[in-house]
DNA sequence: GGATATATGTTAGCAAACATAACATTTATT
DNA sequence: AATAAATGTTATGTTTGCTAACATATATCC
């Protein structure tokens, strides 16, 4: 067979030499892991967010959640929908402001969390199993320092 | 005002400890500098990808391209359509397998890559602005480490 | 060498996860 | 009191991916 033949061997070229795509590739490889860890909850990232959220910050509105989380407060309406048809979060009217919702974890929201929660961790585990305890911790060190500058 | 209605205050809690949680924001971040850098080519990360495939392995089937940024090839379709429309990637048939189309860049194709290299670059030292140069060397490894072991 | 399996590009239809725009209601500001 | 801004919601659209089915072409297996 002709070497123009073999297409196969994928050259990456120039994208080794990115961040971004170095970024892009670990983050898809954690979001796979925990979406598989995840899967007997059926919490979505997304929802953990919210979740996590909402536990650390009781009564928290739709918007805040949205604004924590950057995304646009139209968006949360469904997600909450979606948890809230689950039962794991109840919109309870505030009580200083009657335009929104505090959000709460229910009783089984809280439980539901704390599984979750645990699930997240063996996720991080795996993701990061090819890493030395001093590696990884290097890691999230140099990630917080790359965020906390970009400030999202 | 009570502190019972200052609910802006996000306390993010225990996301802080997850890998997860750092390795999405710093490729939001990452993804927000790329495209604002990458305004005037109008060219998307997906696209980025597909351009520097073909730049490295001129003559690459789709196929080949979506199993090496691990997509479907049905989604690849829709991709070099519109590359194709913009008139920066040309399918030639292939010339050892009638079935498939040998990827190649236009001349204007590999102009506007060139220049969406260099505009990924900046994008990239804008979003390490805040790491030493031993800093960002040190992420890339350990992200290449990681990601050699979840083999993507 | 001929039957069967696999690969390629394509279309069609679907879903997740976002966005923007407009709206009614409520709260803030001036 | 008048005007501006915030909240939750709906409607609508976009992006980016998926699966399933297909016609065609190439590989594999007895």
């Amino acid at each position: 067979m002709s070497d123009t033949a073999k297409k196969k061997a994928k050259n990456i070229g120039p994208l080794n030499d990115l961040m971004t795509y170095h970024l892009r590739r670990a983050q898809v490889s954690s979001f796979n892991n925990f979406t598989a860890a995840m899967s007997e909850t059926q919490i979505t990232p997304g929802q953990f967010g919210v979740i996590t959220l909402i536990s650390s910050n009781q009564g928290l509105s739709q918007s805040a959640v949205a604004r924590a989380l950057g995304v646009e407060r139209s968006t949360m309406v469904a997600v909450i929908d979606g948890l809230e048809k689950r039962g794991l979060v109840v919109r309870k009217p505030s009580l200083t402001d009657r335009r929104s919702n505090a959000l709460e974890l229910s009783e089984k929201g809280q439980q539901v969390y704390q599984q979750a929660l645990k699930l997240a961790h063996q996720a991080d585990q795996k993701t990061t199993s090819a890493l030395s305890a001093e590696e990884t911790t290097q890691l999230v060190t140099l990630l917080r320092k790359l965020n906390s500058a970009a400030g999202i």
